[in-house]
DNA sequence: ATCAACTTTGAACGGACGTTCCAATTCCGC
DNA sequence: GCGGAATTGGAACGTCCGTTCAAAGTTGAT
């Protein structure tokens, strides 16, 4: 299946209607039909390129799965700002592929095949997030940089759901204050943090 | 329609078997036959009591989106505390709502209907948790006191997802660190607090 | 130019779904 | 305990779903 290029292409837009579709109507939205349709394919076609329908969904949760962490593999020096940065950005930016993350761990509450892969994909999130802390603040014991990872990456998922519910939501406002930036005082974990 | 007492108690039993398929499976594996199995009940007395099987989903849904806010109605005296600890208890205590409600937030970035009822319910809470803070600490302007809810009813939306996915997540050890409380240096907000 | 491998197409199929309908039964105020 | 209203149960219906299949068309290495 797919070694000529029109086959490739075929899959492609193939990926490109189910992403759209499950950004837009959510898996429980999404029918062969529909997505056979978008992509312009006979529904034969579609069964020489996929397995089955949900072979085709796994690949774009897969996919997205993947896009939440930013260049995977990398040297992984990042900053706990990048870190969050980089969420901010994906969450507001590419709000296709956003929409999908977020309904995964949704979803992911009653699929157990989904749940397993959203899992595995903290786990690693955790890893990174919490690398970065100890580099922000050395003198934090692995346990506590752990802590502070699941804390911050918890916000920053929340924070992502408000902004896409809420249109209007500045998430990268509130995402600055998860870490302190922004001057202001009030922050999370400090309330009443005696004044100077 | 449900004017007998059978026909109440019917309708409970109706209700109770949607929101335990809810919780177990997700709104996209609920059935007709699956709820009237489960309640026991024939499809025609189904239909006696409900309009269409996507009226009792709504009616579950509307009952877990109320359920979340602790006693409401109330005398509006509630502190951060309160309101979190109410929070921690109701994600980790009646899984089976938590659960209906986290769905709710991934199923709500598609479908409109059920997202107007989700925005709707997550307004009432900033507003009891921005009282609530500038109870916490009057020198909050309204804007800083709308934030600051906004950004720890986040974190515990995400807190929520994360104890339902990850067992062994230590939900309320995290939701205490979001207002400082345990003591312990690290708290989101103020990653390099000077120690002493 | 040849030809095997790959790709495309849509009709057809069986099953599951939500809903309708109505005869039989049960409820409960009188 | 009578009688109208409420309730029950399940067969039947039309629709839509994912999937299969075989025949026709296209690709690209040789």
């Amino acid at each position: 299946m797919a070694n000529y290029r029109v086959g490739l292409e075929t899959r492609e837009r193939i990926l490109d209607a189910t992403r759209t579709l499950l950004a837009e109507d959510g898996i429980e939205g999404i029918t062969l039909k529909r997505i056979t349709t978008m992509a312009d394919v006979g529904v034969g076609s579609f069964y020489n390129l996929f397995d089955s329908k949900e072979a085709v969904v796994f690949e774009v949760v897969r996919q997205a799965l993947d896009a939440v962490d930013p260049h995977p593999g990398s040297s992984e020096g990042d900053t706990l700002e990048d870190l969050i940065d980089a969420f901010v950005t994906f969450m507001t930016g590419s709000s296709t592929i956003a929409r999908i993350y977020l309904q995964l761990a949704g979803l992911g509450l009653t699929d157990e095949a989904i749940a397993a892969r959203v899992l595995r994909s903290h786990r690693r999130r955790v890893q990174r997030f919490s690398a970065a802390c100890r580099r922000d603040d050395p003198s934090l014991t692995p346990d506590a940089a752990r802590e502070r990872a699941e804390t911050i990456m918890a916000a920053l998922t929340g924070l992502g759901l408000t902004a896409l519910i809420d249109p209007g939501f500045d998430m990268r406002a509130h995402a600055d204050r998860l870490v302190g930036r922004g001057g202001q005082p009030g922050n999370i974990g400090s309330p009443s943090a005696p004044p100077v």
